[in-house]
DNA sequence: CTTATGTCAGGGTCACTGAAATCG
DNA sequence: CCGATTTCAGTGCCCCTGACATAA
């Protein structure tokens, strides 16, 4: 919302100019659009998030340990699950923890690992804040859940690209 | 790169969650997905433009004023054009200034506004900048022409919808 | 005087690096 | 002693808000 709308698409208009000097055009066009759906759902999540005082990462977290099945998770394994840096989940738990929302605590066998625990009050605003998430279909109202869906297979090459996951040798749709 | 692949689809697994409490399941694993998505383009970029000490924010000033038409443009034009916020436009033309890349000069006839104008020494870095950009091919290697231009495509209901940009009546093929 | 343009000061979040402490 | 796990200190980057100076 920096402004009101351009009488033209950004993108493809830059897309023209790269066009008459590389065969990048098509590429530099998908990536923008990447980057500028990016900022648009990141834009409505933050603003759904806000009354909560939370942060798109700290409710990344509360999420993951809410769906857990103890509501405990190592630090280390949320790192891995949400693929960000050890010293960023110390951080958003050291957030996490000043507001009350979750707790940290030794393991009992190895007592290297720290267990994040969510506590009841993190419980509740994880799901008031989720309904809050969910109200605003993450910005996506423009889809229908199919158009969703051919958005979500769409990208899936990337992410198997980048070795984010193996994919089921069955199931190689992707391309 | 934080570590080796995970032996399944970690955002077809939050789907799996997602479904099981509310409808908004597709709208998730979408808006996860293009959140991912814009990590790894930008983790490409921003590799390929290290060598010339050029953020991704950097590099778009540059290019920008590179395919202008006299090199030179207004600091809030470009805000507009970037959609970027004015400060944020400042510090990135600080700091291109600082590395002799750009020059500001005030506009001669009306000195409010402040021009910023792409030095001989920009124009070099920025082509050898866009060379190694487009030797990533932005990150996109895994798709051809078509369908890098079908995901161009389905991101741009979202723009839209954003309102940054009026589409042309005729062509509202969005949907 | 009112408005437009840009800068400055400052705070919040996140990402990373390198060093250190703790424990198996 | 080695390796794994987490934390701490520090840096860079980007975003925004609010106050201000300058000029039309």
């Amino acid at each position: 919302m920096p402004q009101q709308p351009l009488p033209f698409d950004p993108i493809a208009e830059a897309r023209r100019q790269w066009d008459l000097r590389s065969l990048r055009g098509p590429a530099m066009a998908a990536a923008t659009s990447i980057m500028r759906a990016q900022q648009l759902v990141l834009a409505a999540v933050d603003h759904a998030l806000a009354p909560f005082e939370l942060s798109f990462a700290r409710y990344e977290v509360l999420v993951l340990l809410s769906f857990s099945r103890h509501g405990a998770l190592p630090m280390g394994k949320m790192g891995d699950r949400l693929m960000v840096h050890p010293t960023s989940i110390t951080s958003t738990v050291d957030r996490l923890e000043e507001q009350g929302l979750v707790q940290r605590a030794r393991h009992p066998d190895d007592r290297r690992i720290v267990l994040a625990e969510i506590t009841p009050e993190g419980r509740r605003v994880v799901g008031a804040a989720t309904s809050a998430v969910e109200d605003t279909s993450f910005g996506l109202d423009a889809y229908d859940t199919e158009a969703l869906d051919a958005l979500t297979a769409s990208l899936r090459p990337l992410r198997v690209a980048a070795g984010d996951f193996t994919p089921t040798p069955a199931e190689t749709t992707a391309d």
